[in-house]
DNA sequence: AGCACGCCGACT
DNA sequence: GTCGGCGTGCTC
């Protein structure tokens, strides 16, 4: 419930309060005295630190300013304020109440997801030694010593780093103990994370503007300090072609050391100054890469337009390559010129160097880039900018809907329906594509949705009548959709024409692309060498020791790998169980594929593009640039070929077992099989050629690859709907799932029937679950979720997450507590 | 999220 | 007996 303050006059002996967000997953806000001096400058949206608690520290965000003395309770007084502007807008504060609402959390961690991390300073309790104080150590006991002892070593420590050397979980009564006998201190620090990046920037006296007094000092410096001579003559050099020059580098540029500069500087020849410079990428004017949009974009970008007229969203569905982008730059110009900000929304894996060059180059320093690769400080420095209307595009990321818009005309989200755009792990559980909207909707701008193979649920509604749409259906530049064959293993393998994996036909557009110096992908959805690991003799299988998954051979490391955890050993000789040699590699992921093309075709040259090969970004570009110069001929990869990267020259591909994508395991599964084809396959072809595909598969006949080959989204879109429909999943019914997670699997399972038991009493049949195969075990944790399910039209959802709530709080406090959580997620199609 | 307080089992 | 783990409640 948020009080109610009077307006308030800014009288010098007032007293006011103010109600804060607090970065923690606390259901309500928190008053706070304002000191006196602070009066004029409190305001909503500002930074203040508060004590939270006995000691801790936090950065808080205004959410009110009032007058009225809090009638319960004393408040404390906040102990700073840290900015002169609110750095948070109030169309944001609306934005994190909607979250906190809609995902069912509180808005203390959407202001965790929204903040960047330097951005809210926490205080860490660190520990001490008083120094000037004898300690009789003979008096310690066993435990202070080893605290003292290691405080000799490192003059700090933390609290997590005393429960390490202790090897236990309580160590406060200990602390306080040594605390009381004025052995060591306790501090709690706070400090400003995000520095301003400086530089020194030097200029030459303007004295020394004129000729003449300039000679005079070239004369005196020759003969006594020829470095400091040669740090003016350097000076003078670049001062022709470049506006700012720092100290270091000049220093670089003339040869002379800094000491040289400085004395300079105190000679008063030079004038130094210390200016904050930005981390971030400038491009001084943009450089207009113009293109023209085809009859079929044309028409498009026309019926995009339309659509907004009545619509505040809309759907673009348009085919692999059929020049999407060129679409956006065209609105987003549009919107530019109407003076409004634009959010171009990327999944994360797609925000590659290409297209943001491209992008910066066309709108060079209009434009921001957000994502999860920039630092911190790097971070702060976007926020700012976007604060401050500095950028008018932002290219970004899921986190990218949390900047501070002013005035944000349209969002685009591109290949909305990518799964990543939805945060799983710490609340807030949400959709940036969702997100997207409510924000748009917020600022009475409109939205964008654009896809090869749209989610469902988005093209439901485009199909409702709710979202407008717009299709393209032809590829830009006259680049023709690739003729896709489909060959079935069983056959080859029947007839022996099969040759390891690769099936003659394959083969056969294998080398006819390498006769032509043309480049081919293949595409196997698992990485490493074998997935599986069995004794042939007692059917054992290597598991992690974390996951209960069974480990992947990787034969560059010679080790078996958890692909969730990343747990590895050592891969057996003979069997652990019952001591047998016969071990068998079952499966294949890219390790083997690349190792028997290698022994097919040992003058082709092949690599590999998985996690593995590109886990250092500098090993990614390597293999781009190698494949840009053609120093790749096959390239074998998961499914990050497949996304977000741009291949000019690939004219075969080849996936290599397409069941695994037939048969996803949720309720998506034909949604999701199409687009790996599909995405897939749209990376075959180029300009005057047509690509082709070759999809290997037992199941020859499945109809989500006779779908994918005919391009047929609507029919697809009918399979899918009538499997939702009776399975009552979105975008029919809206669904609510809790999670309940715990150590103990015994644990997970008892808790998660009682608690489907209790909410049945309100939802009824409404409640799915929990189903028993659904426990997955994740690093140490077990988890079972259970659904609620609420018709779209009929049920009230807002109802239900009350009753949610009180049913959460409820089991918190009593019946699930012993460490098992209840996570509400809300999937709102 | 911390942190304190109180209960209760296990180890000197 | 006491130490330490764990549950519970509270933080302006």
């Amino acid at each position: 419930m948020m009080l109610e303050f009077a307006e308030p006059s800014r009288a010098d002996r007032e007293t006011f309060f103010v109600e804060v967000i607090l970065p923690l997953a606390i259901a309500k806000n928190y008053t706070y005295r304002v000191p006196f001096e602070m009066n004029a400058a409190v305001a909503v949206g500002k930074r203040v630190v508060v004590q939270f608690g006995k000691s801790k520290l936090y950065t808080a965000i205004i959410a009110a300013v009032g007058n009225l003395a809090p009638e319960k309770y004393e408040a404390k007084y906040v102990i700073e304020l840290l900015d002169d502007r609110p750095l948070v807008t109030a169309a944001q504060l609306q934005f994190w109440q909607w979250m906190a609402d809609y995902y069912m959390c509180t808005i203390g961690e959407v202001m965790n997801a929204a903040l960047p991390s330097a951005l809210k300073l926490a205080s860490e309790t660190r520990i001490i030694l008083n120094k000037g104080f004898e300690i009789d150590r003979s008096a310690l006991h066993d435990k202070e010593y080893l605290i003292v002892e290691a405080l000799d070593i490192q003059p700090e420590l933390t609290v997590s780093d005393i429960v390490k050397l202790l090897g236990q979980k309580t160590v406060m009564p200990i602390l306080k103990v040594l605390f009381e006998k004025n052995i060591i201190h306790i501090s709690e620090d706070i400090s400003e994370k995000y520095k301003p990046r400086t530089r020194t920037f030097i200029t030459l006296n303007p004295v020394y503007h004129q000729q003449e007094s300039l000679k005079e000092l070239f004369l005196i410096l020759e003969k006594r300090a020829p470095k400091q001579a040669d740090a003016v003559l350097a000076y003078i050099k670049m001062a022709r072609h470049q506006k700012a020059i720092t100290k270091n580098e000049l220093a670089e540029e003339s040869g002379a050391g800094a000491s040289s500069i400085n004395s300079l500087v105190e000679k008063d020849v030079f004038i130094a100054e210390e200016k904050n410079v930005s981390r971030l990428f400038y491009e001084d004017q943009s450089i207009f890469d113009s293109f023209d949009l085809s009859e079929q974009q044309t028409g498009v970008l026309n019926q995009v337009g339309k659509e907004f007229k009545q619509k505040d969203v809309v759907l673009l569905h348009g085919v692999t390559s059929s020049g999407k982008t060129q679409i956006y730059i065209r609105l987003i110009e549009e919107m530019m010129s109407a003076g409004r900000q634009v959010l171009y929304l990327l999944p994360e894996i797609a925000l590659t160097t290409h297209i943001i060059e491209r992008l910066r180059q066309y709108f060079g320093a209009n434009i921001g880039i957000y994502h999860s690769r920039f630092n911190d400080n790097e971070r702060v420095e976007v926020w700012q900018k976007v604060l401050n209307s500095d950028y008018k595009v932002i290219l970004g990321a899921r986190s990218s809907v949390f900047l501070p818009f002013h005035d944000l005309g349209l969002i685009i989200v591109d290949e909305e329906h990518e799964t990543s755009y939805k945060q799983y792990d710490p609340a807030p559980r949400y959709n940036a594509r969702d997100a997207a909207i409510f924000l748009a909707n917020m600022h009475k701008g409109k939205v964008l949705l654009g896809s090869a193979t749209p989610s469902f649920e988005s093209y439901y509604n485009a199909r409702l009548h709710k979202y407008g749409f717009a299709e393209l259906t032809e590829r830009y530049g006259g680049v023709k959709m690739p003729e896709i064959e489909v060959v079935s293993i069983a056959e080859e393998t029947k007839q022996k024409t099969i040759q390891s994996h690769f099936t003659s036909v394959l083969l056969a557009d294998i080398r006819e692309a390498l006769e032509n110096k043309e480049q081919v992908i293949l595409f196997q959805n698992r990485r490493g060498y074998a997935p599986v690991l069995m004794c042939k003799i007692c059917a054992y299988t290597p598991k992690c020791i974390n996951c209960d998954v069974s480990l992947t051979f990787h034969k560059s490391s010679g080790k078996l790998h958890c692909h969730y955890c990343g747990y590895k050993e050592d891969a057996p000789n003979i069997c652990p169980a019952c001591g047998s040699t016969h071990l068998e590699y079952k499966g294949f992921g890219t390790e083997k594929v690349e190792d028997e093309l290698a022994l097919i075709l040992p003058e082709a040259r092949i690599a590999r593009m998985d996690l593995d090969t590109t886990r250092s970004r500098n090993s990614l570009q390597l293999l781009l640039n190698n494949l840009e110069e053609k120093k790749i001929d096959i390239l074998v990869g998961t499914q990050m070929v497949a996304k977000g990267l741009d291949f000019s020259d690939v004219t075969v591909i080849g996936i290599i077992n397409a069941d695994s994508l037939l048969k996803f395991p949720d309720y998506r599964a034909n949604e999701r099989s199409y687009q790996m084809l599909s995405q897939v396959s749209g990376r075959a072809g180029r300009r005057g050629k047509q690509g082709k595909v070759v999809i290997q598969t037992y199941d020859t006949t499945h109809r989500v690859i006779r779908q994918v080959i005919e391009s047929d989204y609507t029919d697809l879109y009918f399979t899918e709907m009538e499997e939702r429909r009776s399975f009552k999943y979105p975008p029919f019914y809206r669904i609510i799932s809790l999670d309940v997670k715990h150590k103990d699997p015994e644990m997970v399972s008892n808790q998660s029937i009682y608690l489907a038991k209790e909410l049945r009493k309100h939802f009824g049949d409404r409640v799915i679950g929990p189903e028993y195969p659904l426990v997955s075990r994740i690093r140490n944790y077990y988890i079972m979720s259970i659904m609620l399910k609420f018709e779209k039209e009929a049920d009230s959802i807002n109802k239900a997450k009350v009753i949610i709530r009180e049913v959460i709080t409820q089991f918190q406090t009593t019946k699930l507590s012993k460490g098992s959580i209840v996570q509400p997620d809300v999937d709102p199609y």
